[in-house]
DNA sequence: CGCCGAGTTGAACTGAATCAAGAAACGTGG
DNA sequence: CCACGTTTCTTGATTCAGTTCAACTCGGCG
């Protein structure tokens, strides 16, 4: 539990009164393996962070799935664009793995950030980490061949690999099952 | 001018007197054309709106410079990770024409944030709309061909292709420039 | 006039996709 | 606990988009 504070403290820093505060406005919740947690074509109300299991996103392109991201321990993830800029989802956020996570929702936050300057700019800060995130991806994808692709998400998110199945792994960087299968010997 | 105004409008609404407060804080300045306004290694203090002309950023990669983001009229362009996370900019902003550009600097923008929860709400929407923009390119580049991204280009942004050399349009589109050259016939 | 940067064209090469077939692992009901 | 079907992974042959390298054209401009 800690970490999540972490998260925060992090981005912005908060003091005791402010962090209960936030901790009262976000829920626990444990989910069954293979559910969904967000659809396409709906607004997104929730955002989550993985306190346990695996989580990702995706979407559909050409009838196939295309993993966007992958979310392990401490890791935030949630359909950003939806949730932010308050347009239907592309996403869809499914659980791997029996998950547990917790649980920010879109009108808690917003009622809490205008209610509470420091909050919100840790809020502020936080969507600020998330363009820097987006960067980076955007970065890796653009200069990195396939291989080391693989390479790099080994090397920095080896829990990814030994979770997620092969295929998951293999849209998320951008590459066919076959090509991965065949980078990895 | 109006223009500016309308960004954060969109992003968030301000009434008259923030929109002044706003407005004093910021600065508009002429620059020559081939002008570096923000280099590599060092930590970004000024995002910029481009009233006139067109301004780009980009980095090196193997002795190449590659072309991240263009901007022409009302775009907003910076070393945003740079200014948001104060950290070091692996980029450089260059101005490709003479422009004219709003100037927003780091110090005062933080300043008006803590002073102003109204402001500091805009600020925030901004930085929401900022990773949408990221996840957009972000599909762009993954989900379609080098001839469909310059179709999508040329649709959303034809005085990009108008005004920038096509070297600069091809390693933005993440392809070599006579790729781009055989895709244009 | 001749040079220089910007763009074009051609030929050979390559990383990754596609299509197709099998092998291995896995979990679910009997 | 085994047997069966499904999902996951591997391997091979072929094709293709885009790169690389090299030469060439074109339109200024000093």
């Amino acid at each position: 539990m800690k970490k999540l504070i972490e998260v925060f403290k992090i981005t912005g820093g908060l003091s005791l009164e402010n962090e209960k505060i936030l901790m009262s406005s976000i829920k626990k919740v444990s989910i069954k393996r293979k559910s969904i947690l967000q659809n396409e074509g709906k607004i997104s109300n929730k955002i989550f962070i993985v306190e346990e299991g695996i989580v990702r996103a995706f979407y559909h392109k050409d009838g196939k799935e295309i993993t966007y991201s992958i979310a392990t321990q401490n890791d935030f993830i949630g359909s950003m664009t939806s949730f932010f800029m308050r347009t239907p989802s592309n996403k869809i956020i499914e659980t791997l793995e029996d998950s547990v996570l917790w649980e920010f929702e879109y009108d808690k936050l917003e009622y809490m950030f205008n209610m509470n300057p420091e909050l919100a700019k840790a809020g502020r800060l936080f969507t600020n980490y998330g363009i820097a995130y987006m960067e980076q991806r955007f970065d890796n994808m653009m200069f990195y061949s396939a291989k080391e692709r693989y390479e790099i998400l080994l090397k920095s998110r080896p829990e990814v690999i030994q979770k997620a199945p092969l295929g998951i792994i293999a849209s998320y960087l951008g590459v066919t099952q076959e090509t991965l299968s065949r980078i990895r010997k």
